[in-house]
RNA sequence: AGAGAGGUGGCAGAGUGGUCGAAUGCGACGGUUUCGAAAACCGUUAUACCGGCGACGGUAUCGGGGGUUCGAAUCCCCCCUUCUCUACCA
């Protein structure tokens, strides 16, 4: 949620900011902000005036009654029934102000970091590198969906038996290929200076505003409506919210934090074509990372998180791409995104795995997530997350790109955490 | 899940209708003292919003929300949560 200060103050900024990510009615809900603001202080100003007046005149009346002056008593409760009655037409007309400005700033996207590219769409992306080497597969090479098959490691038969459809089961070398690279992650992670962590998969309602995904992505997470509780998208709702109301010594900073959960996504509306295997599930697994750090750190502290992700594809030796989202494809919440791509040598295609984000003070702002400066004044810190990694798409550039006649070989790094070097 | 008892500032802990944003203690910070430290003493020590260039003033907040009252930390209702006992379970 951005700040009503800064579309106050910078108002030209924010304008430009909300047209790079292409909010179509910039101008006119900055004008209503500004405009509900303007009320929103002018009426509170009134309502305190008047509730100091009556504070004072309760003051005064239990004076009066101790003294045993009845009759003044009366009289001045005269006077607090008038405030008490204006109260009842200014007191609920702050609160619908308010309402409506809170509504409004729901709305409102994050402002886009200088460094994110014009453009609207995932072609509009820059291209910050290639690295890798792109295998030469063999005439008969299959892709994964049919690789799972033939080896016998992911079902989705027995998933949607049990569940349904983007629910597969993992079986034998399957899931200890899962179980082994969640361990590899987690490591990797801890000797970059993540805490290892294990939140909650369920959260609260709080939860789903302080990061930004209610009210916005309501349809996109599994609710539990007996218990008003949601199933997370990802770990970044519980470890940020973690944070939430809270005032962050400034010796505990940079908070690092890594976290192993299953997601879970309904995914509505997106299930299509080239959704099959496991390129788009409801449930799966990731390692997210997460760091919330000072300001004016914020951005260094991404490029560590970049190259944090970027060592654990090299360690992979999966051929990757690093893009820079533009405007139009960036998330809500972001101001600068950088997405990571694999590439899946049997579907011909690159892969999102992962997706490193600074969203500067835009979920601290809803989370209330601060520390204080010298003065002793609080100030919102910055948030940022990770994927460090995703597994399915892993799991499918991996299956995809070390096909051989004698099996799936996998990169030497996860022979020790699988217990195997070969599916097959 | 049933019965009972609680939730007050960073922590501990008073306060059961008015002068209470809240005693006291601890901790933390600043100062005096000291060669330095400890001890002692003095002082400071919540957050958000509104008004003001500022000094400062105002409003709200005692788990959360609603209600009664001229006035609520204190009374009433709902919810959340903690502890004890019972039940259940990994």
């Amino acid at each position: 949620m951005l700040q009503v200060s800064v579309l106050r103050e910078q108002t030209a900024h924010v304008l430009a900011g909300l047209a790079k990510k292409h909010y179509a009615t910039a101008e006119a809900d900055v004008a209503t902000v500004l405009d509900l603001d303007q009320r929103r202080r002018a009426l509170q100003t009134t309502n305190d005036a008047a509730q100091a007046e009556a504070n004072q005149l309760a003051t005064q009346i239990g004076g009066l009654m101790k003294a045993g002056d009845r009759a003044g008593a009366d009289a001045l409760k005269l006077r607090t029934a008038a405030l008490k009655q204006q109260a009842q037409t200014t007191g609920p007309e702050l609160a619908q102000v308010e309402k409506e400005l809170q509504q409004l700033l729901y709305k409102l996207p994050n402002l886009p970091h200088a460094s994110v590219p014009e453009g609207r769409h995932a072609a509009d992306n820059e291209i910050l590198r290639e690295a890798g080497t792109k295998p030469t597969l063999p005439a008969d090479a299959q892709p994964h969906w049919e690789l799972i098959k033939k080896f016998d490691i992911i079902d989705f038969e027995l998933g949607n038996k049990i569940t349904g459809a983007g629910f597969p089961v993992y079986k034998g070398q399957g899931a200890r290929l899962q179980r082994g690279l969640i361990n590899f992650f987690l490591d990797e992670a801890r000797a970059a200076g993540y805490t290892e962590m294990q939140p909650p998969i369920l959260v609260n309602e709080a939860s789903g505003y302080g990061t930004g995904n209610l009210p916005d992505k309501d349809g996109q997470m599994y609710h539990d409506a007996k218990d008003d509780l949601y199933l997370i998208p990802t770990a970044e709702v519980p470890l940020t919210n973690l944070y939430r109301d809270e005032i962050v010594a400034a010796n505990k900073l940079p908070v690092r934090m890594a976290g192993y959960t299953p997601c879970f996504r309904r995914e509505a509306g997106s299930w299509g074509a080239d959704v099959r295997g496991l390129n788009r599930l409801h449930q799966f697994d990731k390692i997210e990372i997460v760091q919330i750090t000072q300001p004016e750190n914020s951005y260094a502290a991404l490029e560590t998180m970049l190259a944090h992700v970027e060592g654990l594809l090299q360690k992979l030796s999966l051929p990757y791409r690093i893009l820079r989202l533009c405007g139009g494809d960036m998330s809500f919440t972001a101001a600068l995104t950088y997405d990571f791509e694999v590439w899946s040598a049997a579907q011909g295609r690159w892969l999102e795995v992962s997706s490193v984000s600074n969203f500067e003070t835009f979920q601290a702002n809803r989370l209330k997530c601060r520390y204080k400066v010298e003065g002793g004044k609080t100030q919102l810190l910055h948030t940022l997350n990770g994927s460090a990694l995703a597994l399915p798409r892993i799991v499918a550039a991996l299956l995809e790109n070390n096909q051989t006649a004698a099996g799936i070989t996998l990169p030497e790094v996860l022979h020790s955490y699988c217990g195997f070097g070969t599916i097959g």
